[in-house]
DNA sequence: ATACGATGGG
DNA sequence: CCCATCGTAT
């Protein structure tokens, strides 16, 4: 069987709302160490990445790995009957039909809600990630991340990307005008979680879709900060921390027939 | 002459809102002690009855009993015209033309607004409700109850209500999963309002249509609590005291064809 | 036109 | 964390 209990149900919603609109049917792999997810999106252009590593949880039991198999839009149904601040058990037995149970209780209150899920089958081809040495990476605030995403958008469907030692520079450029939005490293180091942070090997210049970009920055929610890992001509990688104890990944390819945006 | 004046449209505003959706013409039954309202919703399935006792209003003045018929959608129109803490004065004369004149007043500005509404004329069949002694009444925070409903009718378009002296368990079972929102009386004393309160007679087991219920949960606004009286085979009544001098209760046959929820 | 859900502000 | 307003969907 498998139980396990986050303080918390905001976590959980927080990951799902963040996903669903990307994946829709996501294997969750239930191990000793970890509950963790794979995935491609629907049109296999973006992959997902989530661990939840036993300590972000309250109680972790799983006598043997598991696939748990779960539409999102049903696990999403089922999260929105929890309250943020009620705490949120996950349980799985054999032999009581493909069902997952979600508990929800308000700590505070003689109520608890029993949401039961039908599982589904789900093909989890396995998703072998490279790893790889990023030559460029960048720390920034998740929200001042999304809100740059954002307004590019307006402009143009591609975002590129430039970085050097000497700052990071995200331009946007469309038909009725452009934007480019500059971040030198961050000098003032008063406040940590406001920096932005380089690390710069080589040089990079690369375009990705801002579309899916801005799917992404859905998860801006479950963390103060994101991080950008990116090499010319490979995936970049854009992750969430969770509270130390797992993240939040997104990985896509970079355009490579936009040649209007890359000068 | 009728004319009758409230501290603040708001509550006006409320109680027309709550039930604009189920009932579409009101006969208001103005007398020397209270304002009153019975009507079925369109599909006679629901009974909604509405009493406003002469302490709700600053002034109350009402020469005989009198039937005043008005179109809700209409009332509604009348009563978006106020600021929720206006004062809001009734008034019918019956030799100024059949209709009803609100007058809307800032208390802290010079200004009024008259909003003049004509009356309808509607076949008030009037309808006895009989006296009843509940098995099960179950007080809980207005709120509360209709996260319930919501969430319930995510799985069912059948609420069942199970009570017994150990708690009251409200479930929706549907295709995709079901859910089960069990209370148990509140061993918390400490806050009244958040307690949930059961007095059990005899255990019940009812079904009802959820989106009836989901409709009358919208006057959630008038109340900090609700109050629901059960028996087997019996309509439920789903009660919003308003500030100790009135109520909004909505009435419910059981469903009776739905053994699935029955166990 | 009305009702519900989602988002932003206090 | 709750309430109010705005936008979307039916």
């Amino acid at each position: 069987m498998f139980e396990a209990k986050l303080a918390n149900s905001g976590l959980l919603k927080k990951i799902v709302e963040s996903i669903k609109d990307l994946v829709t049917d996501a294997p969750f792999d239930c191990s000793e160490t970890a509950m963790s997810l794979q995935a491609m999106d629907s049109s296999h252009v973006a992959l997902v990445s989530l661990k939840l590593e036993v300590g972000l949880f309250d109680t972790y039991r799983c006598d043997r790995t598991i696939n748990l198999g779960l539409s999102l839009a049903n696990m999403s149904k089922a999260l929105k009957c929890a309250n943020n601040d009620d705490t949120c058990m996950l349980k799985y037995e054999e032999n009581e039909g493909d069902s997952i149970i979600f508990t929800f209780a308000d700590p505070k209150r003689d109520k608890t809600q029993d949401v039961t899920v039908k599982m589904m089958d789900i093909d989890s081809e396995h998703l072998g990630i490279p790893e790889q040495d990023y030559a460029v990476v960048c720390e920034m605030p998740a929200g001042e991340f999304q809100k740059t995403c954002k307004d590019l958008s307006t402009f143009s469907d591609s975002l590129n990307i430039t970085a050097t030692k000497a700052g990071i520079v995200f331009t946007g450029k469309g038909d009725i005008g452009s934007s480019v939005v500059t971040y030198s490293p961050s000098s003032n180091t008063d406040d940590e979680s406001e920096a932005v942070t380089l690390e710069v090997k080589e040089p990079v210049n690369v375009n990705f879709s801002i579309k899916y970009m801005n799917q992404f920055t859905k998860a801006t929610a479950l963390s103060d900060r994101v991080r950008l890992s990116l090499c010319n001509d490979v995936p970049v990688v854009v992750e969430y921390p969770i509270e130390e104890n797992g993240f939040l990944r997104f990985y896509l390819a970079p355009k490579i027939d936009d040649e209007e945006n890359m000068e």
